[in-house]
DNA sequence: TTGTTAAACGAAAATGATTATCATTTTAAA
DNA sequence: TTTAAAATGATAATCATTTTCGTTTAACAA
């Protein structure tokens, strides 16, 4: 997986370029975020580090997590119920579409987000900055497991 | 305002029907979740509630936003930060522009969000139930004020 | 009107994800 | 190596929201 391997690449010369040190934890982070694509949660990187650093700390993946936000490398999915989840392929704002049952979460391919953008700051005046965007339904797969 | 106490009554006419009960806080809470326009805080609705009834206790205000949510009365934009803000008159997911600098938050007229959402059902197979889209940016006053 | 009862209220404790604290360990550069 | 600053790990603190539970009250019938 070339593009993950050239993510992880990107954000070790991030934090090198700003001074940062890289510790074995933080490149552990840096390598699930950057090689998933499944939108983990803290809890999630939490247990996969600790596969390989068994002594490592919550709070540890939470500030690697955070530092990665203020670089802008991980998109951060906040939710209101608790659970963060993130994006580190893809660290900029994009549409998703989250399953209500298994709680997956998928990056879809959609072309039309820009112009609406531009249609809402001609009309309301605002400097838009950003936006989120996430639909909810139910998966193929787990629609076909109610029947 | 005709519009905010057909809303009221709308809103009343639920709680009835389903035999919940009608009290003094709870017809207050409802009269702003109905008559604003703001998409007010919890703690909003408290200060406001308080001035009739001083007595009325913050528990009592989730309680009753809570229940308006599960009778679609009220719509929740819960914010991970915390300080979810509340939607009494438009009760449906509609898309948001939030003032990342005086927090206030608008409904924009964005009209070409369905044709959005049958797209993507059927690229993807997935059941949409709702949608959540927010637009941060910074209202023309806010802009203003910076120069 | 009064009495009855379950629902709602108010006050306070509990929850839970995230953040802050701080002593100890470790990175990175001289 | 030595050294200083940064990062880690363990734990406490935070804070919006939820839960608990004893008291009050709305709704309804007698
Ligand atoms: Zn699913
Ligand atoms: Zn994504
Ligand atoms: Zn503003
Ligand atoms: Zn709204």
């Amino acid at each position: 997986m070339p593009q993950n391997e050239s993510r992880l690449a990107h954000m070790l010369d991030k934090l090198k370029a700003q001074h940062f040190r890289i510790t074995p934890q933080r490149i552990e982070v840096l390598r699930i975020l950057a090689g998933s694509d499944g939108h983990p949660s803290v809890e999630t990187i939490y247990e996969e580090v600790r596969r390989d650093f068994p002594t490592t700390s919550l709070a540890t993946v939470y500030k690697t997590v955070t530092l990665l936000k203020e670089l802008n490398e991980v998109l951060e999915l906040g939710f209101p119920e608790g659970g963060n989840r993130y994006d580190g392929a893809r660290p900029y704002p994009h549409p998703h579409l989250i399953c209500t049952t298994c709680h997956r979460i998928i990056d879809p391919d959609l072309e039309s987000l820009e112009g609406v953008t531009r249609e809402l700051a001609s009309e309301t005046g605002f400097q838009i900055i950003s936006h989120r965007l996430d639909f909810f339904g139910i998966c193929p797969e787990c629609q076909e497991k109610k029947n």
